[in-house]
DNA sequence: ACGCTCACG
DNA sequence: GACGTACGTGAGCGTA
């Protein structure tokens, strides 16, 4: 049995228990529907296995595999060293019994499936490579540890399953400062927290690996260590060197461990479909099913209808077939598609049109779907050749008009009783809106995935219908193309333009049965219906309005802008002693650092010197001009690239205004982002970039008004962690960041040195985004001893905010999520990472609840503001997180300062009381610098 | 396509 | 004293 494993052969070694572990960590609980089992592993296994097969991988292909678990927890090296990872936890209680069954769908997959009682899968893995590659094949191990580095070399590589990237000498050595031979004894001297293994105390890897490249390996400097240079380390390594030895024998994995299957025997097969089908069928993962099925070619078999106790299963629905939908192309045609969506009450639709801008996009067609597998495209925009020099677009014949198309939709479109349902609506409401139709009620099915998933993944199109109805759409560049030689969806001919437009309007229509049955199960509801659907009308109808933008201001800027530039590149190359590209920040970064030697160069992990502000500042304080006049150009550069030169070409010929366009769902934490343009990074906070205000202006006879909470973070963050002396200063509306000083440090609140108040302003903000001492150092430019000690005090004033930190990450651990004041769930995937990630997971939880709470509140102001102002002459332009902006008829410019006021500040009632005020501070003035 | 840098809250 | 380090965004530029 089985294939001679020689030459020409290559051996994938895929580290399972890794796998079992990613995979658990990386998806939510996920359980069997009919009886509970959990399965959230396995199915993550599974997929990682799946995807794993799926990949050509060229000339990597194995002509052998494995897949290699651990089993036991008791083996030699618990006779070297009795604590020998006795600090690893438990495995959780509902990961356990997932593990025979990843043993399962290893055989369904039909790889090989190896484990040993009393054997790591590292020393497997070591062994099964020693062979493979004294019989002359090559290795690539699947899998990250660094343990399992040693091994590289000869024919041996790694492959990190997640990165997708291979790992190979020059990896190791970067990781490990030493090539893959001497690996262990760096390991064997910084030792492993997360195995026990102890090494030498106080020695991490790099001072490891300087010490191995300085003594060639371990044994020579463990009996040269008297010839250390610095005493205490020289001290360790004479008094810890039995540990050190012990300690390598740990990290040594061990190429002589018994293989009870011969490699030969290790042979890759292709998967038997029935047998793979049947195991996927039994764990009842429905879309991976569908998906393995499809490739294989065989049928799928039915996965098991949850039991009867639940809501009824939904009945098993049929794969996206493209090929049937119909085009309309007759007004009986219509009509009747017309009453069949009276008839059932909603329907799911999407517009084609000519380009992703909304307010440049003309319609040409529109798609709608009414069931799986009953949808259709009614073009009415297509056309035949373009407007160029040899002639002009003549539209397609056969093609209903638009206008008739659009008046038979309208009773629709515009019934209350008729839900409309759409993927990213606001687009459609806004080409709707620009022909007249004021479409509702909608369902969104981006935003019902934003309320359920934010922090999960992101919600186009083509990713949620991969990932929840395992269907993979036409892309869109198959039928327009990309770069140069796009051309627009009218232009695109019918037959092809109508299986794409309807598979949207199908795809989204199965999207929505599956988001809606969970917003109440999954208690996101309210978010969804108070936070998100309403926000598509008020962002449409601000988008629409947009900005008006002074362009011949910003023209003379730019101007002056480039001359100052051009001065200051004279002066930039008369000191660099030539000229080179001063916006290359690797060109730039050879010149200081190599070139006139300047110190401080750091290069981080592409190799690069960093030429960030921070950096130049630090050599500008030393007294360089250089990297001084180069923190001019690059301000003046930025200003010049970014709002002067580009915020004119967002003018829109039809309006002569500027049309951001916010995404909803795009932030995690539920603030909007601003795109093309970006108008909420307008600059403010140097003289020089304030002036970039002056060009957005009021039209005459009318003022742009700005009101913004003050410190809405800082409030939010005193009511959620309850700190008392936090929430009596906001009731009794003093300077808070005073007031911290004066808590913090001791010193009153009168005639307080400045550089206090900024201090405890910084730490002020710090906490909001979970502070550490390195951070606040380089903040505040102070050492970090007493950036720290700052902190320490903080805490020691307001405990509250470390519980209320504390319980957050609980919260986050436990629940893989963490929500806001008004229930807006962030999902925290990352919070039960270890290393590096970790942290960032951990401050990215603590603050989300803040930032998030203060989007939701805005928000809410948001939605009330129409009717609030309605009536008065004033439109709301702008959003910038805990600012709006509107334009006023001058006469009435009070009165509406008043009103807005009045809904901002009590934006979170009646969901919320609040236990401080929220106070929103109103400016006004002929620009947007003036007003705010 | 990706990293760097920098504009905002 | 090993390791990395403030949260959330988008745009323009240089480089590969």
């Amino acid at each position: 049995m089985g294939e001679a494993f020689g030459k020409g052969c290559h051996l994938h070694l895929i580290d399972g228990s890794a796998f079992i572990f990613r995979a658990y960590h990386a998806l939510p609980p996920l359980t069997r529907k009919s009886d509970g089992l959990p399965v959230g592993a396995v199915a993550g296994f599974c997929n990682m296995l799946w995807k794993y097969v799926q990949e050509d991988a060229g000339s990597n292909a194995p002509t052998h595999a494995a897949v290699i678990f651990d089993h036991s927890s008791k083996t030699f090296r618990n006779e070297i060293y009795n604590a020998y990872k006795a600090n690893r936890p438990e495995p959780p209680e509902d990961l356990r019994p997932q593990f025979p069954l990843t043993r399962d769908a290893t055989r369904a997959f039909n790889i090989a499936c190896i484990e040993t009682e009393g054997f790591e899968a590292d020393d497997i893995i070591a062994a099964y490579a020693c062979r493979a590659r004294e019989a002359g094949g090559r290795v690539t191990i699947v899998s990250s540890d660094k343990d399992l580095m040693q091994l590289v070399g000869d024919g041996v590589e790694m492959l990190d399953p997640i990165k997708n990237k291979a790992i190979g000498p020059d990896e190791v050595f970067e990781k490990f400062g030493v090539g893959p031979d001497r690996v262990v004894d760096v390991q064997a001297l910084a030792g492993d927290a997360v195995d026990n293994v102890p090494g030498a105390p106080g020695i991490g890897i790099k001072t490891a690996a300087l010490l191995i490249q300085e003594f060639g390996d371990l044994e020579a400097l463990l009996e040269r260590a008297g010839e250390i240079k610095q005493p205490k380390r020289r001290q360790t390594l004479i008094d810890h060197a039995e540990q050190i030895r012990v300690s390598k024998r740990l990290v040594q994995l061990d190429c002589n461990t018994p293989l009870d299957v011969p490699l030969e025997e290790l042979g890759v097969q292709a998967p038997d479909p029935a047998r793979l089908l049947s195991f996927l069928t039994d764990m009842e993962f429905r879309t991976l099913t569908n998906r393995v099925a499809e490739k294989l070619g065989a049928e799928a078999p039915a996965v098991k209808a949850a039991p009867q106790s639940e809501a009824p299963a939904a009945p098993e629905l049929p794969a996206i077939d493209i090929t049937g939908y119909e085009t309309v192309t007759d007004m009986a045609a219509l009509q009747t598609w017309v009453d069949a969506i009276r008839e059932a009450g909603e329907v799911a639709f999407d517009t084609e049109t000519t380009s992703l801008d909304d307010m440049r996009a003309v319609l040409v067609g529109i798609s709608l779907a009414l069931a799986p597998g009953r949808a259709c495209y009614i073009p009415f925009g297509h056309v035949s050749g373009s407007d160029d020099l040899f002639g002009s677009a003549q539209p397609v014949a056969g093609q209903l008009p638009m206008a008739e198309v659009l008046a038979a939709l309208r009773p629709v479109l515009e019934d209350a009783s008729i839900l409309k349902i759409g993927q990213n609506v606001k687009y459609d409401w806004k080409l709707l809106a620009r022909n007249g139709i004021r479409m509702a009620p909608v369902a969104d099915t981006m935003l019902m995935s934003y309320a359920l998933n934010a922090g999960t993944h992101n919600h186009g199109m083509d990713e949620l219908a991969e990932r929840y109805l395992g269907h993979k759409c036409i892309p869109i560049k198959d039928l327009i193309g990309s770069g140069k030689s796009q051309i627009h969806f009218g232009q695109v001919a019918i037959d092809k333009a109508a299986p794409y437009a309807a598979e949207d309007a199908e795809v989204t229509l199965r999207l929505y049965r599956h988001f809606a049955p969970m917003l109440p199960a999954e208690r996101v509801v309210t978010v969804y219906h108070t936070l998100e659907a309403p926000m598509i009308p008020v962002l449409g109808q601000m988008e629409m309005t947009g900005v008006k933008v002074d362009t011949q201001v910003l023209s003379r800027m730019s101007g002056a802008f480039a001359q100052k530039m051009a001065q200051l590149e004279d002066e930039i190359y008369g000191l660099a002693g030539g000229s080179f590209n001063i916006g290359s920040p690797k060109q730039l970064g050879e010149i200081l650092f190599d070139r006139m030697g300047l110190a401080g160069g750091k290069q981080g992990k592409t190799g690069a010197f960093s030429t960030s502000a921070d950096v130049l500042e630090d050599l500008a304080a030393e007294g360089h001009d250089l990297p001084a006049r180069v923190l001019d150009w690059r301000q003046i550069s930025k200003l010049k690239s970014t709002y002067t030169d580009a915020l004119p070409t967002y003018v829109n010929p039809d309006t002569g205004r500027v049309h951001t366009c916010y995404s909803i769902a795009g932030a995690q934490t539920g603030r909007l982002a601003s795109t093309e343009p970006n108008l909420q990074n307008i600059p403010i906070r140097t003289d020089e970039g304030r002036r970039i205000r002056q060009a957005f202006i009021a039209p005459e006879g009318h003022r742009l008004v700005s009101l913004d909470y003050s410190q809405i973070e800082l409030r939010i963050l005193a009511h959620v962690a309850d700190i008392p002396a936090l929430k009596q200063a906001f009731r009794e509306g003093i300077d808070i960041h005073a007031m911290t000083a004066s808590q913090m440090f001791g010193v009153p609140v009168e005639g307080m040195d400045p550089m206090i108040r900024r201090r405890a302003k910084a730490i002020n903000f710090g906490v909001i985004y979970g502070i550490s001492g390195f951070g606040l150092s380089r903040n505040l430019r102070i050492p970090r001893a007493e950036a720290q000690s700052f902190i320490d005090t903080y805490f020691e004033r307001f405990p509250e905010i470390r519980a209320y930190m504390d319980r957050t990450v609980a919260d986050a651990k436990a629940d893989g999520s963490v929500r806001t004041l008004f229930g807006r769930r962030i999902n925290t995937p990352g919070i039960n990472q270890s290393g590096p990630a970790a942290g960032g997971a951990r401050r990215a939880a603590i603050n989300a609840p803040i930032q998030g709470a203060a989007a939701d509140i805005i928000r809410r102001a948001m939605i009330r503001m129409p009717a609030a102002i309605e009536g008065m002459p004033a439109r709301m332009l702008l959003q910038v997180h805990d600012e709006l902006v509107f334009e006023v008829e001058e006469n009435a410019v009070e009165p509406l300062i008043a009103r807005a006021r009045e809904v901002m500040e009590a934006a979170a009632e009646p969901a919320v009381k609040l236990s401080v005020p929220l106070v929103v501070d109103a400016g006004q003035g002929a620009n947007w610098a003036e007003a705010h």
